[in-house]
DNA sequence: TCATATTGTGTAATGTATACACAAATATAG
DNA sequence: CTATATTTGTGTATACATTACACAATATGA
């Protein structure tokens, strides 16, 4: 243990970083930049940046996407510190890593500051990444796989109104396996969170679905009365 | 997003903290350090310290456990990332939580280096904690009660060799309910991750109870084949 | 208007969780 | 030594939740 006054020796560098989800039409992607800088000039990594002395890691997380982005995240949690003593070949950084969900059709993505490119991926389609962001990405993907089974995480990357079929068409992509529709209809409405709207829309052939929206407010009052969701 | 030749002027410090937990007898406890320097001196919180330039977090964390309490750390696992702008008197400090596990009983708890006092308190009866620790602590029992329902960390608290009693009271006491004992039983056993020993202990009156182990390599091995547990 | 595509819906069968009571093995008190 | 108290160990019936499964309704496009 050492009093502050005597830690003037410690080199640490904290930096944040942020593997970003988006979803579209059946397909997750995540949101990676191209370094323009060395180390890994060239080279694809997920955004992010060092902390100032007076943000919060919340804050810093945002600034940095905006800045190296442009995008403006819809949904963001805390996934893990990662502190290997090698795992900058500049020094010691160790990184807070968070995961974010956004709603790709709500704004375009452009790179600038350190970014000289940026660009949706899929997850079957990953370039090689910078640092130890691979590992950051699977936790990440972990992390989202488990969550949308017991948190109403999903919405967050649909449109705020949405068929039946998007929810499902996400489920089934984020968990990689098939659902049975009618079970998983019955099982969704029996939660009490979706307001099923008097508005239709139809995509292409076929029936017109009825639109849904999630219901954060009757979420939070269902959560507070220990009723919980799960899939 | 700065370049780090231009970001020596990042001026927070990045600490570890551990919240360990007891058991012994039917109560849960937290291991706390009376803090012998300011700020906060006199007053309790959970043990850990500065990171070193050249240790991973992890080592950083049993190394301030070793060094201000003599704990023997059984279990670790990351917490949370508190960075809070104003989370510490002294200036910028970033800490990285942790929650560790230990069975009391196999070592003794010594005060050293800037702890004035080591102790264990049972949860029901907490004293006043520094900095944020409160908010720490809390979401280390929320973590722990969640956890010890879908992953086998409740043994961790036990000794190697335990009656299921052991295993019942511990579960009763962290979910802070009641448990059926037969369903309990028959539940774990059906987990097939407990070997059953050809010894008996009692304890008291009544009739001795076989001893049980937990098998962690069996349990890896179901965990490897997708078989969760799940209590 | 016919074929094709997508949405919307109920029931039966299976599996899982819960509720519940008494005998076996020991310690202790009389 | 016997009776009583204490703790362990065990099975079954019921309620509840999950799963499997098929066809009608409403649109588009040829």
């Amino acid at each position: 243990m050492y009093t502050l006054h005597n830690m003037t020796e410690q080199k640490i560098k904290l930096s944040v970083d942020a593997v970003v989800f988006g979803y579209e039409e059946g397909v997750i992607s995540a949101l990676l930049i191209q370094r323009k800088y060395n180390p890994f000039k060239g080279k694809w990594a997920i955004p992010g940046g060092f902390v100032l002395n007076d943000e919060s890691l919340e804050t810093a997380v945002e600034r940095e996407l905006q800045e190296e982005t442009g995008v403006k995240i819809n949904y963001l949690e805390q996934l893990y510190t990662f502190g290997a003593v090698e795992r900058d070949p500049r020094g010691r950084v160790v990184t807070v890593a968070y995961v974010g969900l956004v709603r790709p059709n709500t704004f375009k993505i452009v790179a600038s500051t350190d970014a000289a490119e940026v660009q949706w991926f899929t997850l079957d389609k990953l370039p090689e990444l910078s640092f130890d962001h691979q590992k950051i990405l699977d936790m990440a993907i972990a992390r989202l796989q488990a969550k949308i089974t017991y948190e109403p995480i999903g919405f967050e990357l649909l449109d705020k109104k949405f068929p039946f079929s998007d929810l499902e068409k996400l489920y089934t992509t984020l968990l990689g396996r098939p659902i049975d529709r009618r079970n998983f209809r019955k099982k969704i409405l029996s939660l009490n969170v979706l307001d099923e709207l008097d508005e239709k829309v139809s995509k292409g052939s076929g029936r017109p679905a009825n639109l849904f929206q999630f219901n954060q407010k009757r979420y939070f009052e269902l959560k507070k009365e220990g009723i919980i969701f799960e899939i």
